[in-house]
DNA sequence: CATTGGTTAGTGAGTATTAACTAATAGGTT
DNA sequence: AACCTATTAGTTAATACTCACTAACCAATG
């Protein structure tokens, strides 16, 4: 998997932010050399084009995205430890790059080109199957109940993951994603939990 | 609340669809005028400006939304039959107008301009607290499991409706949003009724 | 002395919006 | 019925501006 120089960093970086702060239609060449303070085409110095830009934005994410899902699929541990540890993860991922979140959550913004689109389906896609593995995982070794299928459980999980991150977002990042992330898989452990 | 008239409801819908297919970005005027067949300077014989139109989108929804919320608050039912009852008409709707899905649960997309943020906070806080007082109300009649706060229940119901949504629309309705939809619902009520 | 990373000045295409004009229509007066 | 006039909904042409991107040049560095 490719790399980025510090540079390149720094421009997908100020990316995130500008997408996050007030969306992609800020996102533009200029506003990102400004945020950087060097010229526009300097940014093609490092990028071959807005695509390009984009794209890494994904690749960027998806780098540290399947960090956490490796490191949880060496432990053994239990099933709901393993979601706990997915999850937490991600919470102070989150916390710590806000933008991070906002432009993860907003598939919506990488859905007019293919290409984009493809590439944020392949990382729901990894997320989601990891999940639903360890959910079955549970299931077999009656730590999750098995009234409910597999996709139902993965479902009702993930978009209660989502819609407190959605929350927090919406409300400025005004409270603690750590702590009311595990308050809200507390709730579901409650009710998932054979 | 204002109406509008056959025109202006033609443009709102063809944004709609402007928006669900190919994002934000390609609802420009001209796009518009070739959509619906007239010229550019004809919208602005409908709209005053592009944000009228995006402001315009808004208030389309807030209408179809009320309808549905005031409906409900009328019937005498139990807690978990009214909840149904918001939710399939949701499904229903979004069913007969996809694009309305795709636009509405795209929040990003009004995330840049407070007016429009303001507008899409205003349509969820409306949908929410009535969910919350469905629940509030649930829990007293025993209907509802009372182990688990209305706010963490509701993040749990409102994530996973939306999620079904979200997975509809990225696998290009490709199944039945009222067929799995309810299926969702049987699944959310066998965990949280009491 | 080639490479890297920057600059200034420009390109053509696309953006929302306005000015000026016009055909069709509806209502009121003769 | 015939005429006058205001309104509605459209047109073409043009505006000022922003967009991604490129050409040409330059200074520092290994």
């Amino acid at each position: 998997m490719e790399k980025f120089t510090p540079r390149q960093t720094e421009i997908i970086e100020a990316s995130l932010e500008l997408i996050a702060e007030q969306g992609i239609q800020s996102l533009t060449i200029k506003n990102l050399s400004e945020t950087i303070g060097i010229s526009e085409p300097a940014i093609y110095r490092h990028f071959k084009d807005k695509m390009d830009i984009l794209l890494s934005i994904l690749t960027y994410f998806k780098l540290q995205n399947l960090q956490i899902l490796q490191e949880v699929a060496v432990i053994r541990e239990r099933a709901t430890v393993k979601l706990w540890k997915i999850f937490s993860q991600r919470f102070r991922l989150f916390s710590n790059k806000p933008s991070l979140a906002v432009v993860i959550f907003s598939e919506e913004i990488f859905q007019n080109e293919e290409k984009l689109r493809d590439r944020v389906r392949l990382i729901m896609k990894d997320l989601s199957e990891t999940v639903k593995n360890i959910i079955i995982e549970g299931q077999k070794e009656k730590e999750i109940r098995s009234d409910l299928e597999p996709d139902q459980l993965l479902l009702i999980i993930m978009g209660s993951i989502r819609m407190i991150i959605k929350k927090w977002r919406m409300e400025n990042y005004s409270f603690s994603l750590e702590k009311e992330g595990e308050k809200m898989w507390t709730s579901l452990l409650t009710m998932i939990k054979e």
